[in-house]
DNA sequence: CGTAACCTTGATTAAGATCAATTCTCGTGG
DNA sequence: CCACGAGAATTGATCTTAATCAAGGTTACG
């Protein structure tokens, strides 16, 4: 009846046993948002961090202006918001601390799970599994906002958009040499072009335009959502 | 005779006992560096992570073009390059891992320890203390380096450069309001403005105009590496 | 079907990078 | 102590990329 509440899925909690997992749902809260709305903003006060169980959302800042950019994007099994769990233990003095940017629901029924700070802590207090599971994530994000910020600052929007092309098809073929013909150079867009611009630090206006200039050079082909390359060779030339 | 090697001061350390630091310095090895430099590159196989004793590294990346962008700065007691230490835990198959990024000492005489992984990780296995020192500082860098790249995103070099400016003068005085009146508003730059154009994802060129329009607006005052902040809240006006 | 959200296209503008000289600063050796 | 020279910083002129502004066109979904 609940197939939406597995929280066994959550990558940080995958060595823990039954009874810990319930207690987890126990003092924790399961919601489900619709697409377009808003699960933290980066003024709210920090009460606890989150996990995808299903479904997709956005990590985002926004500027004064009101131009927005995308920081990460988390899938099932991800959490996020666990950051400021740690910057609290850093503080001696207690203080009033933020989420770290704003967060949204980017697919129809997306299925999250808020875990309060306090129960957690006590509980994995001491579990070095835990924690050691936590470097590993905090080391991956490091390292992704790492390339991130070299792309972001050293490469143009072809550049951007290139590597970002790249990793998709990556993700979709994790061991790529066995993989028959059919489909292995098409990508499914699992974000609006608005939101994939504000991943790449552009906007939507400029990045219909590389899509077409890659197009003209017979590079990508473009049916709404769906992106085939046609010349891997090419793509990873603007990449170098 | 080695008051360069003392290696307590490092914030990763500070809780262990006399013993542990020995351990931890005879696996090590420190080692003095001249201005400019290179500590690693990011093409080397990953093999330990540093420890900043005296002086100043830079963390950056380099682009094809040869276009530089500094990530971090490490000042004394600053670790760096353990985030890799936590993706090889990650991978159950081992890869061959490298730096995340470059690094360069770029003061004369910066001194470094330089901690191998494997006696690392058996010292302190199991040590949660460590770790929740490790999490807290992977925290605190996650969140630099998100507003990191919302600032080099969505703001302007003024903007950038305020914002820099601003939390120097933070850094120098932690609690303003006991400050008597004299040098409260002085900054003393401690990198060149090629390495501050850098850390702001611009060029010394442009860095050098903007910091003429500030002084033409009689907010700030330059000479060479001192600059004073004339009007804090026209400064201030800036980062909104 | 109708309408709202999404996407594309074109014309214009602006911020900042690039290119090209100077000028300034400071450490070193005569 | 001064002069030299190299690296650092400034300044000006120009160019490039991508943002902005302004219409249209497409798609999806009730």
């Amino acid at each position: 009846m609940k197939p939406s509440n597995d929280i066994s899925k959550i990558f940080l909690f995958s060595g823990l046993n039954e009874n810990e997992l319930q207690l987890i749902q126990d003092f924790s809260s399961i919601k489900t948002y619709s697409k377009g709305e808003i699960i933290f903003f980066d003024t709210e006060p920090y009460l606890g961090f989150y996990g995808v169980i299903e479904g997709l959302v956005k990590i985002y800042k926004i500027s004064k202006e009101g131009r927005e950019h995308i920081i990460h994007l988390e899938y099932p099994g991800c959490t996020f918001a666990e950051v400021p769990m740690f910057e609290k233990y850093s503080d001696s003095r207690f203080q009033e601390l933020t989420y770290p940017a704003n967060s949204m629901a980017i697919e129809e029924n997306t299925v999250v799970i808020k875990v309060p700070v306090k129960p957690f802590l006590e509980l994995t207090n001491r579990n070095t599994d835990i924690y050691l599971k936590m470097l590993a994530s905090f080391a991956k994000r490091l390292r992704f906002l790492n390339t991130h910020i070299e792309g972001i600052t050293l490469d143009d929007v072809t550049k951007r958009l290139s590597k970002y092309l790249l990793t998709e098809i990556e993700k979709e073929h994790p061991n790529r040499q066995t993989i028959k013909e059919k489909q292995e150079n098409l990508i499914e867009l699992d974000i609006s072009k608005y939101d994939l611009a504000s991943h790449l630090g552009t906007i939507t206006e400029t990045l219909s335009r590389v899509l077409k200039k890659l197009q003209s050079e017979d590079i990508i082909e473009v049916h709404g959502k769906r992106i085939v390359i046609k010349n891997l060779a090419s793509l990873k030339n603007y990449i170098k």
